[in-house]
DNA sequence: AATCCCGCAGAGGTCCGACCACCAGAATAC
DNA sequence: GTATTCTGGTGGTCGGACCTCTGCGGGATT
């Protein structure tokens, strides 16, 4: 990809993404209106939106419709909506996801233990308190899980692994959220959560490891069970017909 | 960001991704010329080419010009071009990107070992041929080098995964071809790689994952030397809050 | 004086219609 | 027969008109 030519769609990135490593800009930055930053760069205003829109796509900007347009802020996220579509276009499995999800949120997991601060600490014990007070109301459960794994994630210090795990969680999530009232063992979940918390606070990452991946193995096979109670397929994979395939 | 709602643009998105999810549009078909598309779903052209970039962002679509524009093939993508942007954004540390790739990197071994074919067998061997051919030239050995984990993440058997993977390789390549002319020690890579190799062959997992981690620890701190040995610091963090001014 | 509401200004969003650039295959020239 | 040119179709850029949304300030109301 290194053409910095033609293209003006890259010609806009490529001037966006200087004066963002150069520190001209950073998150929270607001870029000049739309109609004087064309002018500047000397393009045409349709040839600035593309480009703006390419980035905002990347959810590197974020545009505000009548505000203006800014740098983003708080933590990174990846193609986060772009996989639950390439999952559609490439078929992806459900079990996947979880054997993805497996492997990054234990390691994290492992990585909060060595590296978690007091304040994540904090937290992480606050939201099991939260899942145990919530163990009727499945909604509300769902939404405090999802903080636990978020903060375990910010409690491990590698930005890089939580954006990651931030793009199949939240591919994950809506499939999650269709089925999670038929959930019945919350108050078991809320019990490893439990138990990776103070895995975590005891600094034994080991152990995180190890629960955590006990506990998502737990959930998939819950999801499964819920899902396949379900009236309609929802989702999982259609095998229609596929051309030719390989590389 | 489930609407349905005004805005253009999610309307193509929203389109297309049903297209998709209902088998309409598969890897490599090609959409309706522009004006055309843009007739048939009642909104302007303009409109329509800002729900295209979008997509064509996330590495959905592949838009070629004077040829049409069509549904992405080949593997997966996730946001490639974008993490090297969000680094430089959120200032993404060089040791983060090599962690995150040691975690991902050894599962897939892991994974590679437990699940691998005779052809990726085949596909690893002819590389780490290549590789101990091309000890002298740094440049082609990279190559080599990339095409070795990439089969790698094939044979575990999990696109998803192999994603996120290459979503982070893609970040360090770049950085990697700068200083790679600076290698030595490629004789040395060469053998790491073999061992790699022969453990995935003969299905240890343990090994296969374990080797995998002492490679990628030793890359990364060839990496560093020779980025210490580099002109000018190339990444890692810059704190200047400079406004005004630009280009 | 404090509050509420309306309207203005400025930002992004959509549209149009013309024209440019590119690619592939057909028609033509050698 | 091969090389060259032409041509049709497709995406890319332009600019400039007009719409919609948001934030905020000033006037009307209480």
């Amino acid at each position: 990809m290194p053409k910095t030519d033609t293209h003006m769609t890259m010609r806009v990135v490529n001037h966006i993404r200087n004066m963002i490593e150069t520190g001209d800009l950073q998150p929270g930055d607001r870029i000049p209106p739309e109609r004087e930053f064309a002018r500047k760069l000397r393009i045409s205003r349709a040839s600035l939106r593309t480009g703006i829109g390419y980035l905002a796509a990347m959810g590197v900007m974020d545009v505000r419709h009548g505000v203006g347009t800014f740098v983003a802020e708080g933590p990174p996220e990846i193609g986060k909506s772009s996989l639950s579509l390439l999952g559609a276009l490439h078929g992806f499995q459900s079990w996947q996801m979880f054997e993805a999800r497996r492997i990054l949120e234990s390691e994290l997991a492992a990585l909060a233990a060595e590296r978690g601060r007091e304040q994540h600490f904090a937290s992480l014990s606050e939201e099991v308190a939260e899942m145990y007070a919530t163990v009727d109301n499945p909604m509300d459960y769902l939404i405090h899980d999802v903080r636990f794994h978020r903060v375990i994630a910010q409690a491990s210090g590698n930005p890089i692994l939580a954006a990651l795990m931030e793009t199949i969680t939240s591919a994950l999530y809506d499939e999650r959220r269709k089925t999670v009232e038929r959930s019945r063992d919350l108050k078991e979940s809320a019990d490893l959560h439990r138990e990776i918390y103070r895995a975590i606070r005891s600094r034994n990452a080991a152990e995180a490891r190890s629960v955590m991946r006990r506990h998502l193995a737990m959930a998939q096979s819950a999801q499964e069970v819920e899902t396949a109670a379900a009236p309609s397929g929802s989702n999982g994979q259609k095998k229609p017909r596929r051309k030719n395939e390989e590389q």
